[in-house]
DNA sequence: CTGGCTGCAAAGGTTTTGCAAAACA
DNA sequence: TGTTTTGCAAAACCTTTGCAGCCAG
């Protein structure tokens, strides 16, 4: 699994969000840096609702409103990155400084593993050219099962959500 | 853009569901094969209030639980895909005699296109391999613009809605 | 100052659920 | 006849919105 960035890239990612607020003529507020912050963080995938919870555990409290608010500005920048897993919700990560990669989803336990091909931009380039199209970002998602049945089983996805709610006390 | 399968089509996805359902002891009823009938008789892509109002406007009147619970067991036994365009909201279309493809999405129009790429399987291949991993099916988006103007506009994103809410009368 | 941003709560839109009635097996 | 399934409406769920007060510029 992905580990958290050090202090380092944080710093950087801090630095671009700035130039990209200032640019565009959005305000820089302690919010929006500590939502960025606790993102990058964070490691793997996470939610909006995730990510509000997280922050009020460590006691960077922000409302709901706020953090959906700089999960779409950082998606805009392309610092994060939003995903569709097959639920009907949103899932980001961070992006920057971070191998560009895709999913593969076990259906049974809800594992997420990441791969990477470099077949994948020939493709985008030739779609480009075929359909006359400008392509800004992709999501390739494979479904399936896990083989191994010590990490896919449907115990994970229960356990998976035991801790999820566990955070949220 | 896709045509709405012929007769011959329906008549044997009506028989694969009916197998599907024998098999797995669920119920044989006669709005379970209305959605499967309109589903073939549409073209492109739907979401599950489209078909919802499609049948009350064809006559065929069944809840939404009936169509959400049927889009369910049709995505289970293959006849139906069902695709995340970006919102936070499923789309479907039929799978059945119909090229397995993937699709280009215009972020200001929110036109879809398909295209088909050999290597998609190529690399499907190659992940089960390398992972492990028992690969069912796939979602390949590309994101971005439209090069073409007569095509692309904020224009045909509202004429789109107001169709659809013209068919909702 | 002052317009954008925040927090809160309420509204919005899609999907799921509970329950009585209908109907498949 | 006994369960599934249906239809309806209410609930649940994630996300967006409205608004008063706050704060960055």
């Amino acid at each position: 699994m992905a580990k958290p960035a050090g202090e380092d890239t944080i710093q950087e990612v801090k630095e671009i969000f700035r130039s990209y607020l200032k640019e565009r003529s959005h305000r820089i507020t302690p919010e929006r840096f500590m939502v960025l912050e606790e993102i990058y963080r964070a490691d793997g995938h996470f939610d909006a609702d995730d990510m509000y919870f997280r922050m009020k555990n460590t006691g960077s409290r922000v409302s709901r409103a706020t953090v959906y608010n700089t999960l779409d500005l950082l998606v805009e920048c392309g610092l994060v990155q939003r995903h569709q897993f097959g639920k009907n919700q949103s899932y980001y990560e961070r992006a920057y400084s971070f191998q560009q990669h895709d999913h593969i989803i076990c259906n049974t336990c809800g594992a997420v593993m990441e791969f990477c091909d470099p077949r994948i931009y020939e493709i985008k380039k030739l779609m480009e050219k075929l359909h006359d199209f400008s392509i800004t970002g992709h999501s390739l998602h494979f479904f399936g099962e896990c083989q191994n049945p010590d990490t896919c089983s449907k115990r994970s996805e229960i356990d998976k959500k035991s801790n999820q709610e566990a955070a949220r006390s």
